[in-house]
DNA sequence: TCCATTCGTGCATATCGTGCACGAATGACG
DNA sequence: CGTCATTCGTGCACGATATGCACGAATGGA
């Protein structure tokens, strides 16, 4: 039983002949009359008694109906409810990313993006596991890495930085540090994650590779902890610009090897905005990748 | 949009696999996704998104699910109602015959069929206007033929006869009526119709058939009237036995020249069942045919 | 009676649905 | 980490279905 025939058989019946209905809808009029008879013979009713120039509802036809009118309206609406969904800043989007960038970039920007689209509920997990966008039916996730593989769909909201840098007062009391090199006579602060703890990369503006080893008594994570134990003046610190960029403007931080880009993996790496299809992208989540992108990129520019 | 498709989409998104759905359909797992990828297309909109391992319904899946779901069954529910109405003897009977024939044949029997079939509402129409059975929405008609021409479907119900009477007070006091050229002399009682106010047949025990003018100075309609003038004793005339059979048997009138078959029209002739179509009967008019069938052949196996 | 219109059907052809084969990706498991 | 079974997506070929065209029969109006 096909949609589009239940609307001609409401068509028909309003109409009250075949040949009406297959010229409105530019349609050979045999056409619908095998729409019909293939229609009754489906169901196993009689639903119109037919002459040339007459045609009747049966009762049974009569019944089928007043049963079918409204569903054909209610699966329309089925249907733009759908796309309304879709089509609209509005609904709830799922948001991932990391616990420190989500609460240092994202959470300061929510006001405005409430202010911009009222109708949109945001449902932010800030975590630093990375979810599966489908099984745990994340709209966005934003990623910071060099480039993002995969099916994914991915689009660049910024470029990322990382700096060494120590707070004065522990430079105050250091040995000093002018040269990356220099770094391995201190007890660095390290992330937890893999490379991080082991050694640094630096590259000057030459484009020459120098690999650091780096130690120290002292591991954490998030990013975001390791922040406040380089403030706290624990030791050197590897961080991503994002984080520190105020600490440095502030001068509660200060920037080890302005010369010399570093980092622990690649150079370069930046935040992405993913999502797991380009295809009928709802509204609410190209809303939020514009909004992140201007605003993101709006950051990046001031410094 | 094909309501199959709508099944496969609920299925889906129960079942959260393709792979699983198409098993339980009997179906190839490509057949199940491009059905999904085709009411995505048609939709406009994404309902799942997918990895090889997990299927997840879209905000806008979501909601399509939730509109969707009652309608199919409701769709269901719609079919079934027209084949209930199609396929029980209940609803609503249009029913049209003569006026004589109405009242003198199919009246008397109304108890004992509503007896049978207290579902069954009857709306009679008896009238001598030759109705449409499409334009009026008759279900069923009884006509008096020799035969049903066109595209009606017509089921015999019993076989007719006409006969010549007269009352036995105007036999006593008139001249001998011992053949059916004797009818000339009289003053004949004629039904309005065409043939019936000119000639009469007459077929003899050995097949020849004999045409006698006729004359009077009374001409009646319905055949229920000419009845009554003749009960009256006011002449000869040609009637259905249907019409006179108790009268006859009653003695209030006599038959005329017994050995001859008499008519107007045509000597084999019958009351038939007539209906628009053979296809998809409704139940109601099945059993409405076959209770007269059997209840008007009784009457005529007891004359 | 004539004629314009309508429904139904045969035929040919275009379109669509579906299975099969295969590749890429996913997760579970050892 | 590597292997493997499972899953989804896509190309291709082919069968099934939908549709237009031509035509005949029937209907009703003039």
């Amino acid at each position: 039983m096909d949609l589009k025939t239940l609307d001609v058989f409401l068509d028909v019946a309003r109409a009250g002949s075949f040949a009406a209905v297959a010229h409105a809808r530019d349609l050979d009029p045999s056409s619908v009359s095998r729409a019909i008879a293939d229609l009754e013979t489906d169901l196993g009713v009689r639903l119109f008694q037919r002459s040339t120039r007459r045609l009747a509802l049966t009762e049974a036809g009569d019944v089928f109906l007043g049963r079918v009118e409204p569903l054909a309206e209610e699966l329309r609406r089925a249907r733009d409810a759908a796309v309304q969904v879709s089509g609209a800043p509005r609904g709830r989007l799922r948001l991932t990313a990391s616990v420190t960038f989500g609460q240092r970039c994202l959470l300061p920007r929510l006001p405005e993006f409430r202010r911009r689209y009222p109708d949109l509920a945001l449902e932010c997990l800030f975590t630093d596991a990375n979810l599966d966008l489908v099984a745990d039916r994340i709209d966005l996730a934003v990623r910071l890495a060099p480039a993002i593989e995969g099916d994914l769909v991915a689009s660049k909201l910024m470029d990322t930085r990382y700096r060494v840098v120590a707070a004065p007062a522990y430079l105050d009391r250091s040995p000093p540090l002018e040269r990356p090199a220099d770094l391995q006579a201190h007890r660095c602060l390290r992330f937890t994650l893999g490379a991080y703890r082991t050694r640094w990369l630096f590259r000057d503006a030459q484009g020459a590779i120098e690999t650091v080893p780096v130690d120290g008594d002292l591991t954490l994570s998030p990013a975001g902890a390791l922040r406040e134990a380089a403030l706290l003046g624990l030791g050197p610190a590897l961080l991503p610009d994002w984080l520190i960029d105020e600490d440095l403007a502030g001068g509660r931080l200060r920037q080890l090897f302005p010369g010399w880009a570093a980092t622990a993996t690649t150079f370069d790496t930046a935040a992405w905005a993913v999502y797991p299809s380009r295809a009928f992208l709802p509204q609410k989540v190209r809303v939020a990748i514009d909004f992140l992108r201007e605003s993101l990129a709006a950051q990046a520019s001031s410094k």
